[in-house]
DNA sequence: GCAACACGTTAACGCTCACTAACACCAGTG
DNA sequence: CACTGGTGTTAGTGAGCGTTAACGTGTTGC
């Protein structure tokens, strides 16, 4: 089904070394040795494919964002048309979850090392990334017509921190789960964050509330 | 009463500027000439202070690990003393939030640039997080007992990047409200994040769960 | 007045690293 | 076999940067 992977070209063996290199150690943090020798070729060979290590970072953001946008658009269209704003939204969880599951050093590289780009590619993939928040936004407003976009706004961005904290579960070793089981903890957790969105919060406490005052603690 | 901020040492001056800096463009993205230009001597002058550029990060990772610690620790025991599980984990929000919204920056290094410091200082600042995890993990557990441990921590793990977003959400400019609403909205999003994964999961559907076949996007 | 010290300066060194140059191998193609 | 294009190699270069060296200056205490 989804990805071919039939054939993969020395330049997306590249890239793929390249993210999963640069989101473990930051883009200043590897050489390009590195990303050579983990396809098995030896430094510059790279320059072969790339025009420089920036290429190799400007392609991979801009194709996440790209794919990012495309997949939600697909989604919204899809689930879109029932006309049922909760089903879109839970499509968009779904897909950003596979996205986060699947592609994590990418994930992780998107919002980390952005400005590192040529001022063209930044404002290129601020604007998918601009784009793919809106599609949540617009989602978000249809399904709770009462908050205020600032806070639809602000809850999309904290899901997708949410989200996008697959990286720090410790991916080899830790006596985690399964990726299905992953899959349900994070979209249960996302579909409770906008719930409680959802929730008037002027009459009701939101949950034991602790008491304000006694600040102790930040020393 | 907490934070004295009243005469702000060289040192406090320094390690401010360079986490604003680390954060902002990473780790080896800033030179110490603009570290320096941050606190207006240049360059080199650094070195009376610090033993070098490793020495600001590991003493910045390990302030902010042990800051949150203790933070925390005294959050378990002062509110923990009335027995009341869902009253600790409010104020363990609580707390994280205030600390999101005071030290941006640090809770940007904080998961970021761990990698870079000597194998004595790292492993000291994973021990610190491990023990403020922990805490967290303690108190989900007590609250939701009927929730496995990898799933309270998976959970633990993904609150904390929806708390840490705050860095993505435009700090100046942007029409975003301010901080006693974005507080509000954090803790809010926390708490029904936690509150879904109380619920049982097996027997009811959480949303509306869109239909898993339909795999489109991720062309 | 004058050591002693804290704190800062500029100049230079040495290392890392992205990138280039020059060359080698191998597959088709006529 | 000669030619060509794609892909790799090693050696070298130039810039950036962390760090050190050597030096200057104001303040303190005898």
């Amino acid at each position: 089904m989804s990805t071919r992977t039939a054939a993969p070209t020395r330049r997306e063996q590249i890239l793929s070394e390249a993210a999963r290199l640069f989101a473990e150690r930051g883009f200043h943090g590897v050489g390009v040795d590195e990303i050579g020798a983990a396809v098995g070729i030896s430094g510059p060979g790279l320059y072969r494919h790339f025009a420089g290590k920036d290429a190799m970072l400007a392609e991979l953001l801009v194709g996440i964002s790209g794919r990012l946008l495309d997949g939600g658009k697909l989604r919204v269209r899809g689930a879109g048309a029932a006309g049922d704003p909760a089903a879109v939204l839970a499509s968009l969880i779904d897909g950003h979850i596979d996205f986060a599951l699947d592609d994590r050093p990418l994930i992780t590289l998107h919002d980390r090392e952005l400005d590192r780009l040529r001022d063209s590619d930044r404002k290129l993939v601020r604007q998918l990334q601009r784009q793919y928040v809106e599609l949540w936004v617009t989602v978000v407003r249809e399904l709770y017509p009462a908050v205020p976009e600032s806070q639809a706004r602000g809850a999309v961005h904290a899901v997708f921190g949410l989200l996008n904290s697959t990286p720090h579960l410790g991916s080899p070793g830790g006596g985690l789960p399964g990726r299905a089981a992953t899959e349900s903890l994070l979209r249960r957790l996302a579909h409770g964050a906008f719930a409680a969105l959802g929730e008037t919060g002027e009459s009701g406490e939101v949950g034991g509330m602790g008491e304000p005052g006694d600040a102790t603690g930040r020393g």
